[in-house]
DNA sequence: CGTGATATTGAATGCAATCAAGCTCCGTGG
DNA sequence: CCACGGAGCTTGATTGCATTCAATATCACG
């Protein structure tokens, strides 16, 4: 029920049986949500976390303006807002891009676990760091790369987040977004879009087709988007609390 | 010593005296920093995590192309990534922008301490979630406002901030940041910048001297920034935590 | 009073937005 | 099977905001 966060957290370290038992308690509800539902409102109070189970997601800020802005993509695995349980609203809109299936998890029982286990702990403050780094890096696409190198930047971390947790193989993975929550997440415009995704078609590098992103050449990508995948943090940095063989 | 975090947290939840000694005990170092001399380098090991006491510092990234995105700034009393240290490296660089006097924390006593005094774990993760939504509003406003309403927003937040610790006071604050700044953290030159700042000038909205921002109407800047506090989360949230008069 | 950093101004260029129209695909229902 | 409708995609023409380059002015500080 949890195997794509645990899948994810095992980048970092290796968890035993007892932590991935210990993830699914923390589970008081499972929804299930068709594209354009939202799953939480900003401004709402916040009552339970979400779990991406299966489906894509995206979290948005709505202006007075009529602009939208996309702030994150909730792909399965996805814990989102690990201790927004401490904030009083919710500041951003979660909306279903695919089918979209969420558990929902206790804030409490999260805590109560966590202070019980220290390797899981970790594991939960690790992903929620890597997801402060993400963000980090949207600000430098927005604030510093051209349309080319911002799309194809956001395709590669896409690319490597899903293969994080196994949804990417062989060059291709899912990629359920139109041109138009492309441009909502990249501060432009659908048509700019439009034309961006052009050229990188027309230079062989990526195809979008039937919601699946394919790429001939990952490493030729990263070069145009200048993309380097250290901010994600895929590289195993809790080995040293890896769960005993006997323990898994 | 960590007079101006605590003052900070207590926008969430009244501490304990107790809970504010406690603080202080994570503290292993103190340095000073000139302008320009840098606490960590992209790419470092994180070995501890840092408590501005006095003057300004920012984070931010370099890019190949010459590029450089400042990704947050760093007031008196902000403790700069809690739980960093489970990240193998620094994903950015810290310098300083005027004369910096910084503590650092050992990561593993702020563990200890956090575990022992649940009132001041969830003020230090508010906290945490506070820099995370200062990102995301970030995020908004390099995606989807225009040169005015991004350094007009950019201003009020600063004003804000050092309002929370006590620094800013009928409509006046520190603001030590030359234009090329300000333009390295709103995805902007600073000729647009000074521009800019010339427009809002003009309207009689702000004046920016001597390293001083002066707001003689904070409400009429906001409006003009779209810019609505919330984010902040300023609102006490934490109140149902407070330490017992007894306690303080 | 000199020097380097910061700020200001002007002119030319360019990337992306905007507006508007037409196209393709696909699911639905007659 | 085809007509219809709608969502998403594509294209063209125009506009505008912000960049770039370059020169000059101002300020802070030794």
């Amino acid at each position: 029920m949890t195997a794509s966060l645990i899948r994810k957290l095992e980048n970092f370290t290796r968890l035993s049986t007892a932590d991935k038992l210990a993830l699914g308690e923390a589970v008081v509800a499972t929804r299930n949500l068709d594209p354009g539902e939202s799953a939480c409102h900003e401004g709402d109070p916040v009552r339970a976390l979400h779990l991406v189970e299966d489906g894509w997601a995206c979290d948005y800020r709505q202006l007075e303006n009529g602009g939208r802005q996309i702030v994150a993509f909730r792909l399965p695995g996805d814990l989102c807002g690990t201790s927004a349980s401490v904030l009083a609203a919710a500041d951003c809109t979660r909306v279903a891009l695919t089918r979209l299936t969420v558990h929902e998890l206790s804030p409490a029982r999260i805590e109560e676990i966590a202070a019980a286990r220290p390797r899981l702990r970790r594991a939960l403050r690790w992903d929620e760091q890597v997801g402060a780094s993400i963000l980090r890096e949207w600000l430098v696409s927005l604030g510093r790369r051209d349309g080319l190198e911002r799309l194809a930047h956001l395709l590669c971390e896409l690319y490597h987040r899903q293969r994080a947790v196994g949804l990417a193989e062989g060059g291709a993975c899912p990629m359920p977004v139109t041109q138009e929550i492309l441009a909502a997440a990249l501060g432009q415009t659908s048509v700019h879009i439009n034309r961006t995704l052009q050229t990188l078609r027309a230079c062989g590098l990526v195809t979008l087709r039937n919601r699946r992103l394919t790429v001939p050449d990952l490493a030729a990508v990263e070069v145009v988007a200048g993309f380097s995948p250290a901010y994600l943090h895929l590289g195993r940095a809790g080995a040293h609390l890896d769960a005993l063989p006997s323990e898994i």
